[in-house]
This record gives structure tokens, sequence and C-alpha cells, in this order.
DNA sequence: CAACGATGTGTAATCGATTACACATCTTCT
DNA sequence: AGAAGATGTGTAATCGATTACACATCGTTG
């Protein structure tokens, strides 16, 4: 590997002055300027960022940490980031929990030791070690999709959401509407979301039966699952409707539901929420909110190197969604 | 930030022991040993990545070269790579060219410059200064999807898949076949798709029309239209099957046909390559090919971590698939 | 024309780790 | 008992950049 001290003998100068060709700072002569340039031209020259890191402390990296890699939301929010981190020169490093909350605090030591200049942590339950660790945290974290206390949060709009849908099912007529969650360890999707459903519920003096109510895992299977549980445990009084905290878990209900020959949304209307591209493409298309994720993603980026300079942004904001209605509902 | 240099005065030695006791490299003292540990535990101290790559050169870190991080294959394989690399404890730094050739070679420079231990590309079309540029590359890249010379290269079974899908088309009555593939620059997915297709309609005597074909740009709308395009231009000849090269451009050509009132597979048949998740939900549910993107990930995991371990892994190998039967077909 | 600021360049310290080399003890073996 | 090896630790050079400081030259100004 060339370094900058082939260059500087290269084009007879000292290595400081190519130093500051390549940082324009301070003065270079106009003669020196065009031998430096050729002659890292001709090299391919690129300074060793670890070197420049261990000086200057800029890595130019900030890190990610994912509960999981190849799932759509994560995927949409990554594009954003990496839109906003890419007009700053900055490049991403990943990392995937697989839900592990241990993973969660790993990742963000390795982070560290990695001097990532600022992280973005998607996190789905959040304990107290978790806070902790952030607390004394030497790098900027901000966190996308949790309110996490401390740090700076940008969080989905997940209850006024869920109203939403609550609201739709309700204002075409449904009643008895059950409902396909997710643990409450997960604040947003598992408690917000259901409480949203149980607040509607409630508003409108419907009845909320227990056996209506059903726990995935987000996966379309836990879905189909989920689905197969409410109704063969209420044979005698199924539910009209079912609001299901996420698209993958809509679409596995709706593939029972169909199987056993129900119509959607003649017999039982569907609803989620994430809007996966397949959403749009399913028979009958699934109504659902869309959350913007890509923006989101460029939202908490922007938030990001904002806390970065220094800027104080722990007031948390809520990011805009849109119902889109379709033909389950 | 503590360094080697605070933990040693805390413990009372130099920090070469220090340094000793991390890598357990060399003899460090009983009493010593416990001394730093209990130093390190109470300060949470992490090695300086930068220093140390600085010495060692290694930097734990691979590239990821992208054409769309956004897209169902690319998080697959990346959640395959990822699975292998984090057994090694290496991280992986995501790049994105958004499909422009140009930044295929700026981020090779870039990986180059951030000391990368090694790189994996997948690229879509692969120019002669790509070429160029690896040739001379000091650290190792492979890639995956499309055949470059002189790189280890892991590619999908794009031909005899293809076949294989063709094969069930006509062996499922279907003579009047249209084509839906994308650009020629594309050696895998655009040549290599449609050459199987021509070849098997040469093979079985069956008419080739130009205007049973159509390019689009993987995206589902371009799926859509390249559908409408073959429908429209061939009023009194329509073709009773079509091949899409992808399941997303496949999608967006059954949309089509559905939103015309044709039946899938009645009138028209629509097979696709990929397996998106989607394939399944849609109705009716897509026949396909699954070409396991994930486990093609943890097999050129392996392949980069073999090159770099310094085998000579030129040979290319296929990988296997699966064709998938349902109900489009 | 002396003084001052602008311009251009070099010397050497520094960032935080690793590691070759040297040195001191302590065992063990003949 | 003396030599050879094992054990434990420290000194200092090194990796490739940035940057404070010093120095030289030149044009401008009062």
């Amino acid at each position: 590997m060339t370094t900058i001290n082939d260059i500087a003998k290269l084009a007879g100068v000292s290595r400081t002055t190519v130093s500051r060709f390549l940082n324009n700072s301070g003065y270079v002569g106009q003669e020196a300027g065009e031998r430096i340039a050729q002659v890292i031209n001709e090299t391919g020259y690129m300074p060793s960022q670890s070197a420049q890191t261990l000086r200057t402390k800029k890595t130019g990296v900030i890190g990610i940490i994912l509960p999981k890699i190849s799932t759509e939301t994560s995927s949409r929010v990554v594009s954003g980031i990496n839109r906003v981190m890419k007009r700053e020169g900055m490049q991403i490093l990943l990392t995937d929990t697989e839900l592990d909350p241990d993973k969660e605090i790993e990742y963000l030591r390795l982070l560290k030791s990695r001097q990532a200049d600022g992280i973005i942590l998607l996190a789905t339950n959040i304990g107290e070690r978790l806070q902790q660790e952030i607390e004394a945290f030497p790098i900027p974290v901000v966190a996308l999709g949790q309110n996490i206390p401390g740090v700076p949060s940008l969080t989905y709009a997940d209850y006024d959401a869920s109203s939403d849908i609550m609201q739709l099912l309700i204002g075409k007529g449904h009643r008895k509407i059950g409902f396909i969650g997710v643990s409450e360890t997960d604040p947003a999707v598992g408690k917000l979301r259901q409480g949203a459903y149980t607040d509607a519920m409630k508003r409108h003096n419907l009845e909320v039966k227990e056996s209506w109510m059903a726990e995935g895992d987000f996966s379309i299977d836990s879905g189909y699952e989920a689905m197969k549980r409410i109704i063969t445990g209420n044979r005698s009084a199924l539910p009209d409707a079912v609001f299901c905290v996420t698209d993958r878990m809509a679409t596995g209900a709706m593939e029972y539901l169909k199987e056993q020959g129900f119509s959607i949304p003649g017999d039982v209307a569907v609803a989620g929420i994430g809007d996966a591209v397949m959403a749009r493409y399913i028979t009958p298309s699934l109504t659902t909110v869309n959350y913007y994720n890509e923006e989101a993603g460029e939202a908490v980026g922007e938030m990001l190197l904002e806390t970065m300079a220094g800027i104080k942004h722990s007031k948390k904001m809520m990011h805009k969604y849109r119902l889109i209605k379709r033909d389950s509902v």
C-alpha cells in the first residue's frame, strides 16, 4: 500500500505538504500541488482511514443496530439512512441482533470500539440494562421506532395510526373486532397498538373478548396460526373483523381465512400496519397504514447528524403516516 | 476514552503486559492478569480499533457492494453473509450503488481506503473499467450473481433454472410463450435468462415473436407496463404464457392481466424467478424458482473467507435452486 | 526602506495499539 | 552446583496520518 510518505517522496515534498494538499488546509504552492496531484493520480493513493481516525477521532462511520436485517421495514429504513449518510460522505456499519436484547448491548460496545461517530438503534424491547449502557455512552445514539428514555428518539405514530384503523373498521359497521398482536415487551408494536385497539373498543362500548385476541411473532405463519386459534376458539361467535398489527401477520391471517372459505371482507374484514409491498398485490388487497419508513430513516439520519453536531435533540417527534384503504375492509 | 495506557497505569503494569493479556500472547502472571482484568471491567475499556488496525492491517470489516440496498434479494443475501461473518467476529460495511456502474468503482476505492479485509461484490453489469480496477486490487474481492473474469465468482444457475421454467411451461401445453426480461447489459439476469428462453423456444420449434418480448427494469410497475405492451401490441395473436425474469415484474404483469380480465393461468400463464415472499400470497400464487439467496450469501461469505486465507478459489461454482410449482402456470 | 502580513514548506510530536528484544527470576535436569 | 529453559515484565520502535510551531521568502505599506 502506498502511504503519504511515498507520495511525499515521489512528489519531492514533505508529508506535511501532502497532508495540507489533501485536506486543503494551509497554503500549498501551485507547482507543488500539481506534482502531488499527479503522483496521487498515478498511484491511486488513498489515505489510510485508520491512521486518520487515530489522529482525528473521526471514522466517518455510523452504526445501525437492527433487530433483523432481512425485513422490509429494516431495508427501507436503512435505505433512507443511507441516503442522508451518503450525502455526508459517511458509511454504514450494520449489525443484526436477531431479536436478542443482549446483543443490543454487545453491539453497542462493539460499535464503541470501532469508534463509530454515531449510532442508530432500532430496538424492539428496551430493558433497564440497555438504558444504563446508553446513559454513560461516549458516542451519540438515537433511536427509531421505540421511545427510549434519555435518548433522542423518533417514534412512529403507533397509537394514532392504530386508532385510525379501528375507526375505519368501526365506521364500516364492524362491531365484533378481533386483534392479532405481538408480545407486550415491545412497547411500540406490542403495547401502543394494542392500547389503541382496546381503547377504541371501549370508547364505542364494544365488548373486548379475550378469545378474539391472539399473539404472533411478526411472521406470516404466526398470523396464520393466530387467526386459526381465533376462529377455532369462537365457532359460535366469530369476529367480523380482525386488526393485525403487522401486514405480514395480516397476510397469514388472510391466508387462513381464505383456506377456510371465509370471504374477505364479507365474512371477516382484515387490516394490517406497515404497507408491505405485498399488501397491494394479495387478494383482496390489504387495508393498512404506510409509515414512510424510508423517510423515517432519513429523519433519524438527520437527527443523528444533529446530535453529533451537538444539537440537543432529546425531544421526540412523531412521524407522519398514511392510512391506505383497500379491499380487505 | 480510556486507552491501554490508562489501564496499564491503573493496574500498575506496562502497556505491553496489558496488550499481552488482551491478546493472550506471551506470558502474563496470575496476579498481574487479575489486576488488569479488574481494571478493564471497572472501566469498560475496549481497545481502539483504529490503533489496532494501524498496526496489524486487519480491520475485521468486510465490505459489501450492493446494486440496491432495499430489495428482498439483497437483504436475504446480506443476512446470509452476516451469519458467517458474525461467526468470524467480522463486521459488515454496506454500500449501495443505486445501479450506477461508476459507483461500483468508487466504492471499491472507498473500501480500500477503509482497509476492508475483503469485499463482496453484487454487480449488475460489469464493464471493462471494473475489471481493470479489480485486477490490481490489493484486497480480496469475490462476486455473487455475476461471473466476473479473474474474480472468484459465485453465480446462480440462471440458464438451467430458466430452462426448467420453460420446460414446465411447454410441458403444460403452452406454445405461444412471451418473455419479459431486463437489459442485456446485465449478463446474468438479462442475457442468460433470455438465452434460455430463446434456446428453449427454438429447441421445440416454437416461433419467437419479437412483439412477445418486452423489457422491464426489475420494478413491479415495469412488469405491468411490459405486459401491457405485449397485450396491446398483439391483439390478434396473444401469447398463452409469459416468462418473467423476476417475480416483481411477474407480479406487475399479473396485475395488468387481472385488470384486463384475463384468467391466469387459463388465458395466460405466468412464471417468475426469485421466489419473493409475495409470490406465494398473490392470487394465483406464482410459479417461480427459489435461488436460496441466504445460502448463497453464506456461500460467498465462506468463499471470501477462504480467498482471504490465501486459498485460490477462482473456480466458479453454481449454486442450487428449486423450481416451485404453484397456481399461475 | 524597515516592518509587517501573506504565502509556502519543513520538523517533530502525537494518536493507541503491537511486538522484537532485552533482562530478571525461578525451575529443572544432569 | 551450574546450565538451560520456562516464566514474567519492561523499553522502545513502529504503523500512517494530522498539526503546532518554526522558518524562509516575497510583496505591500506608511
